[in-house]
DNA sequence: ATGAAAGCGCTAACAG
DNA sequence: CTGTTAGCGCTTTCAT
């Protein structure tokens, strides 16, 4: 209930000056180090701790960086953020999250992101820009990198979405399938648009057509540009009341997706994969454990990689501009039905 | 690439003075609507912001809150954080997100979060703290609210954990099982220490005994007391290839771990229910997917409560101290064999 | 090496 | 109503 002990406070029961104070605690070299060690045992005594905000403010540097993720809830971003958080706490960096829900107030966060000047830099996750957010970002002084997702002239690191669905699609196809669909996330999404492409290609390389009617999209009201569970399996559902004729073969975009059709093919009295072999995207945790083929996303790398860019542009304020693509790598397990004796996740 | 437009950029283009600048943004009633429409106008077009920093450290208030969590992998967390992030953006609050991947970490994380004055208060989520730091976020004048563990003399907010432990353990009992193991978290944990006491009291009162063997504890080694799929999967493997005899039925005290056993169970050849019937605790989303019978917490209530509470603790500087209990409620899915024809997913 | 003083950008009390 | 001024708690010249 004390008010807060301040450097003057220190100052003078030290017996020095305030600037002596803040030159012990920032250990700098021009002080005396029998005084700094007065100092600092003074300090111990009174329990003081620098605030935050006013060396902030002083300094011009907030050592923390903010961060806004589309509303959490899709595990990809979880996984995301567990390791953005660890490499930021390594460098001794603060987070401060924002996530937003509705795509009407993007806006106002990026606004505020932008200009509150209480981090030294932002790191987009899933976060798709238009023009004119393009343009304020890449005028604002602060840092920016943007992680699965890109944007000219700023810092942009995404997986290789057209080879990865490429991959995950030619999986299919080696496997015998001549009847691929996909069900994708809404197109307003980058990684969406992307991984439909890497789709299409796959099937040109092979001489097979694409199906219009087999690519079976999600709905974005649901959040996330549909890439989630509910969303794929309200899809998936329709889709399978809809058609009589349907592939035997889907590319996911994502793993979440992946479960909400497993989910509806069940429902459907469908087996997986006899009746409908699935390929995922992401890897999350829960993808081994229901079987699930999948391309990897190396996700740690890839916060890691985004928080190090940060703050070295942080550091040097170096160009920005650099756009690096990460490879997904496939992992067979159950679900494309490549193994013959598969063990696929049963109670 | 500009520097930042101040208070003073603003106040001299509108020619007036920076307080009735600060009133205009503040909206403050006494202020001629005249000029403050002037003043915003200009505001908009300098396209000033205020120094969040500098407005907090004159107002001595953040409107931020921090939150400690643990390392999050545990879905538990990300959901109840969800809520909690949520529930902080309708209230204008800012989220500052601290989580601590090694406990002996921990208090210098919450000798920060204590001292430096960044936020207005504080949530521990499943953080357990011992005397020491007990006393001293007692008498800290920053309002501090634990969710999912308690602490005398601070505001906690927990699951009802023994009775929902004994309701699961008890389910299993009425239908019909008399070998009832459990497999818990490591006892460095509150909500493991409470179930274990709710499962002992639900045998008890049924005259069942308790089987020491048949406890199964998770390594702690791998984080979050145990919580975790792998530890729970590792314990079981563990625990399968010891004993020839084994309980018909397990309380899982988590979901994740729930997901574990059900993996150790699968390698082992054994099926659930038939083999081995399942009730875990948590009800995360996954839990659905796979059938998995378990206690379902309210986690958005439990979120949205924690934070409205230190809401108020923030802006009323009420007293402190309230312990509340939420109820969990028991949702009958496939793992315990309740249904006779029981669907698992299966693909 | 150290104390004094000038900010950092804003709010709020104080005169008018 | 509005301008001026004194902080908020710290860092960082600038003298000494």
């Amino acid at each position: 209930l004390e008010l807060s002990v301040t450097i003057y406070d220190v100052a003078k029961k030290a017996g020095v000056g305030i600037g002596t104070v803040s030159r012990a605690i920032n250990n700098s070299p021009q002080i005396n180090t029998h005084t700094k060690d007065h100092v600092l045992k003074i300090i111990k005594e009174l329990n003081y701790q620098p605030h935050a905000l006013a060396q902030s403010l002083a300094r011009k540097k907030t050592f923390t960086i903010a961060s806004v993720v589309p509303f959490f809830t899709n595990y990809f971003f979880v996984e995301l953020l567990k390791n953005v958080q660890k490499v930021l706490t390594q460098n001794n960096f603060d987070l401060i999250l924002y996530s937003v829900d509705r795509m009407d107030r993007m806006s106002s966060v990026l606004d505020r992101v932008l200009s509150e000047r209480r981090s030294d830099g932002v790191l987009l996750i899933s976060i798709g820009i238009n023009e004119e957010y393009g343009r304020k970002f890449v005028d604002t002084p602060v840092p920016v990198v943007i992680l699965d997702n890109q944007h000219a002239g700023l810092d942009s690191i995404t997986i290789a979405n057209q080879s990865a669905a490429m991959t995950a699609t030619e999986h299919l196809i080696n496997l015998g399938h001549q009847h691929i669909g996909m069900v994708n996330g809404h197109l307003s999404s980058f990684p969406a648009v992307e991984r439909l492409k890497g789709f299409k290609n796959a099937l040109n390389a092979h001489n097979l057509t694409f199906h219009e009617e087999w690519l079976i999209g999600c709905d974005a009201t649901e959040g996330e540009h549909g890439f989630n569970e509910r969303a794929a399996y309200s899809a998936m559902q329709r889709f399978l009341a809809g058609k009589t004729e349907r592939p035997s073969a889907l590319f996911v975009a994502s793993d979440v997706q992946a479960l909400g059709v497993m989910r509806a093919a069940k429902e459907s009295g469908l087996h997986i994969p006899q009746d409908l072999a699935l390929v995922g995207f992401d890897d999350i945790e829960f993808a081994k454990f229901v079987g699930l083929t999948t391309m990897h996303q190396p996700i740690p790398e890839m916060g890691r990689l985004a928080v190090e860019r940060l703050i070295e542009r942080i550091q040097t304020d170096s160009e920005g501009g650099f756009y690096q693509e990460m490879q997904a790598e496939l992992i067979v397990r159950e679900t494309c039905g490549a193994h013959k004796n598969f063990q696929v996740h049963e109670l």
